[in-house]
DNA sequence: TCCTTTATGGTCATCTTGACCACAATTAAA
DNA sequence: TTTAATTGTGGTCAAGATGACCATAAAGGA
């Protein structure tokens, strides 16, 4: 439908950024690219824009095809609409950011075909450096289209904001009781450099659990190794 | 040439928020539509995104049709894509922030035709109250398409950003010694709250001077009734 | 001259932050 | 069974930031 685009007309298309952290790595979704533009490259989940639905119902829609899941957390990223950032014609791209715990990631890695596949992103400083779940290490060269931009964006965005908003929740799995300790690996992935973990704890209870954001449950885990951690939840808000 | 747009695709324009501070409120930039839709309402300056241009190319563009000036602050806002939000057609906006100082908006009013005009917003709390510098008071409904929503969302992320990056400093005269006291009246007008004038000076000494952004220049202004104010300026990054 | 106005510098108590330390509660190893 | 390693939890302490407030300086106007 779309593999020939008309020169004398501007086309929208929506791309999302999908996160998660998982091995305490940011990883990110990407599908290979079946057929030209960039054939064989690694992208971002996209698709044009619906002439009756807005740009955030079309990054929806694209997000429900891959996973069962309803309120996962979507944020407008950014539009992107460099001339020739496309070579088959004038395409602009409004960016969303999506952020899913590790289990809806996997669900979403099961359910896509063998194209789909996740790859953590180490982002030390600046330097989109995409190292890869099985060994595979992904350059900025290996991304179709200016995805390479709109991934580092994404994070710059997500690193900006996760210390004084609630984004960081949304990595851990919905509805379910989680440690300290999980909420501190995902702010480590995000921020990509470690926390004292008592300066952690001290911050987080004050920010989250005086304000009602969180509470702690009665049980206590024993998954791990050492002393079980107190188990937190977060109280949904109403809106 | 848009007046009768395709009902069978979608059309990208770019719309600017340009923002200044005169008389102690934060001013915006709105002319007055000539022709339907929403004829004789008070709109954003837009303009249809061109094939061979990027959206920020479109907003500097127009930009500069304004005024004669080059280097103004311009940042991506948010895109808009309510489906219903033009009735023209299924019309994509991708907004852009412009602030200028108050001589720069002067010139702007003074090169515009008798449409162009401007009004203080007054943005107390989270409602849009616009109150005209000569008396009119624009309501939500004297806006055309969503350039209220547009306004807001830019007037929150001014607010957001302003005390901890340096786009205070766009709302002073380019190039021009300042007061400390001008830059308090900026963020006053941005954030809508009075401050304490010692507690910003440490601030903005702070944050400002000892990371070589400002420094403070040999003369002292005469202007006004008081003490005369030690005046600095803003040194220029290269980037 | 005295009052008003604006600018500038300072105090002080409180809150926040970063770097540590000590101990608790569990599992693994010796 | 003791000992060590591991993870969680609470606390201290000094340095820095913040908010409320006061005092003084330098100008113009009455």
């Amino acid at each position: 439908m779309h593999e020939q685009l008309n020169t004398d007309q501007v086309y929208v298309t929506v791309d999302i950024l999908i996160l998660a952290v998982r091995e305490g790595r940011l990883q990110v979704l990407l599908s290979r690219r079946p057929s030209p533009p960039y054939a064989g490259l690694w992208a971002l989940p996209g698709r044009f824009v619906g002439l009756s639905e807005s740009t955030e119902a079309t990054a929806r829609s694209l997000l429900q095809e891959m996973l069962p899941l309803r309120g996962a957390y979507v944020e407008q990223l950014y539009t992107f609409s460099d001339v020739s950032r496309d070579p088959r014609g004038r395409v602009i791209s409004v960016s969303y950011l999506v952020l899913l715990s590790p289990q809806q990631l996997q669900s979403a890695l099961a359910a896509g075909s063998g194209r789909l596949r996740s790859f953590a992103a180490s982002c030390a400083g600046l330097s989109l450096a995409l190292d890869g779940g099985d060994g595979v290490i992904l350059g900025e060269g290996d991304l179709a289209f200016d995805h390479g931009r709109i991934i580092r964006t994404g994070i710059l965005r997500l690193r900006g904001k996760i210390d004084y908003t609630d984004v960081g929740f949304h990595f851990l799995a919905d509805q379910q009781a989680f440690a300290l300790s999980e909420l501190q690996d995902v702010f480590e992935a995000v921020l990509g450099k470690p926390t004292d973990t008592s300066n952690f704890r001290r911050a987080v209870l004050a920010r989250y659990e005086a304000t009602g954001r969180i509470e702690q449950t009665e049980k206590a885990e024993k998954r791990r190794r050492g002393r079980p951690a107190a188990l937190y939840r977060v109280i949904p808000r109403d809106e």
